[in-house]
DNA sequence: GCTGGCACTCCGACCGTGCGAGTGCCAGCA
DNA sequence: TGCTGGCACTCGCACGGTCGGAGTGCCAGC
């Protein structure tokens, strides 16, 4: 049992050699660089059999080794401590959160910061409007027979669309609408906004039903669709600056995934607030993505994940490092948007 | 004269052939390839003319020759026509465009459109908001001393920011304010906004003075920000597939630069409505911008742009192409955003 | 079950060579 | 005067062979 206990000894030690280094390590360097007690040909047995396990493989014959993706694996569920952060990070989070005006700036803050503390890319999703609720609704009349509708959310969010009405409109129809809309929809979650229409259809006033129909059925289409869920990217110039080798060659497919968003988009939302959940390498099914690693959670209150936020790197990067950061910031972001 | 006239028509030569081929082109490789009429020789002297006019340059010797930013240049403002789009590119354009729900969509369908058709990194500012009016405030209450103001311009944008209020607001001082800055602003150019503050505070109601200064204050200091405007960027992965090699190594200060977008932002909105604007390599003063060239343009209604949009590549692309996809873009976007 | 030793493999850096593309110059020709 | 073909020259780069070193697997010994 202390052999097993070696072994994995071994292998916590490739992946943080490998990490850092980016070479292919080998028996004797390992020797040389951690206290494991026993000479560079028992590491070396040990690694013929973490090799057969499949935790580790050799890029060309005479190489030393690499982690596999189970090697990750293995060293991320098991053989590593989320790193606290130092003091100065603490600070930093702090002092570039601060100042926020408004939801966009928070986002547009947190993505960088991400991106700068973990030198990989970055991604925070809008508060999910499924888990939203109505705070606001505003009806502006952009033309004779166009309406803007205006959502506002209680997580901050604000959202636009514009209805063509059938026919033209006049302003006191607008300010019933908007009295009706919001009397309807005020404090209810997104997701319940449906049942909620045949009821408002029923109260409001002969001359508006038709308004009103035309504008719940916008409502319901545009704003619950999950696919209006929106997604800041950030750090992408980590991905070109080291990585590039980790990528072999290219990065453009991992850099045309993320603007596609909708994969990411996916499994980032996945997430509980405050379980950092990490994906590697082929366990993300999207092709683009083999090969990359992804560190996300859920940022939001305890109770209730607002959207997800996390990182995108190579599968050879620090993750007890940037789990940490990546759990941190959600914290944080969660308490400021809990505040606003 | 028929020298000179022929030496222009060199030059052109090598840019076309140089953008398509990305090899340095010799004396031979022109005389083969385009109609000129003289033998290589004589193509050779002329090189050796354009060269010690600075519009060419060789790599090192015995190799052929590149077009220096000053040889673009001249392509640029004398040799080329801008090149009529193809009928596939111009159903291209009206099928992305159609169907955008809102700014926001608008904008993001016609950052994806021009990174598509030109290949590049392509660039949209969101309409300018000191060039935009007021077309509707609205007052949202968040908390008991903390109020959502939403501006909503004549562009069809949508700003938001929270205020902190001294002391507690009820219902109806909310809905009195909202109705006073309406009537105060609506149809008011946002530079404009400034001056009628006094007017504002002069005829609010005694109760609602300090509120109003409040609000006010943060209308100007946060809205009326140059700072504030926005940028959407799109088709970065098309810098990581080809062009690396044209940007000596490294693309990340580039991917840097246009994330920070302060520096993009200052040029893109240097622009009318209608001119192509071409930016090439050392003409951009930005250290990570020499080696790139800008296409920018302004879009909106002929009088009066609203923003700008354009793309970013290397120097070595295809101008006049370009040049007719960001102007084709422009005017449909403007188009676009007339209508809604 | 660990260790030192040993033979073996193989990648990658290094180097020298040769090829080919391209040039500049020059003499000849219209 | 200007264009052309020819020619010698330059120089980067691809090619191929060599060599060293890192790393391995295996084995015998402790």
């Amino acid at each position: 049992m202390a052999h097993d206990e070696r072994r994995l000894e071994v292998l916590r030690a490739i992946v943080q050699d490998y990490v850092s280094t980016n070479d292919p390590v080998g028996s004797k360097a390992l020797a040389d660089r951690h206290d494991l007690g026993v000479s560079p040909a028992t590491i070396r047995n040990d690694m013929a059999v973490l090799e057969e396990q499949g935790y580790i493989t050799q890029p060309h014959t005479s190489a030393g080794r690499v982690p596999t993706d189970k090697g990750y694996r293995l060293f991320v569920d098991r053989l590593s401590a989320v790193k606290p952060l130092s003091v100065a990070e603490r600070r930093a989070i702090e002092r570039f959160l601060d100042g926020a005006v408004d939801l966009h700036d928070v986002l547009g803050r947190t993505v960088r910061l991400l991106a700068q503390l973990t030198r990989q890319v970055a991604v925070v999703q809008y508060p999910t409007l499924s888990r939203s609720a109505v705070r606001h609704l505003e009806v502006v009349q952009v033309a004779a027979a166009r309406l803007m509708l205006v959502l506002i959310t209680d997580t901050g969010r604000v959202e636009q669309r514009v209805v063509d009405c059938p026919a033209d409109i006049d302003a006191g129809a607008v300010a019933e609408l908007r009295t009706l809309l919001n009397s309807a929809f005020s404090g209810v979650k997104l997701t319940d906004a449906g049942d909620k229409v045949p009821e408002l259809l029923e109260t409001a006033p002969q001359h508006l039903r038709g308004l009103v129909a035309t504008v719940s059925a916008t409502l319901l289409e545009t704003l619950v669709e999950p696919s209006e869920d929106r997604l800041v990217i950030g750090g992408t110039a980590n991905l070109a600056r080291g990585s590039a080798l980790d990528f072999h060659g290219t990065v453009s497919p991992l850099l045309e995934a993320l603007e596609e968003q909708v994969v990411v988009l996916r499994l980032i939302s996945e997430v509980d607030a405050g379980t950092v959940l990490v994906r590697i390498g082929e366990e993300n099914d999207h092709e683009a993505l083999t090969g990359a690693s992804l560190v996300t959670v859920g940022y939001g209150s305890r109770d209730r994940a607002l959207g997800g936020l996390g990182i995108v790197g190579p599968t050879r990067m620090d993750y007890p490092t940037n789990m940490a950061a990546v759990r941190a910031v959600a914290r944080y972001v969660g308490q400021i948007l809990a505040e606003s």
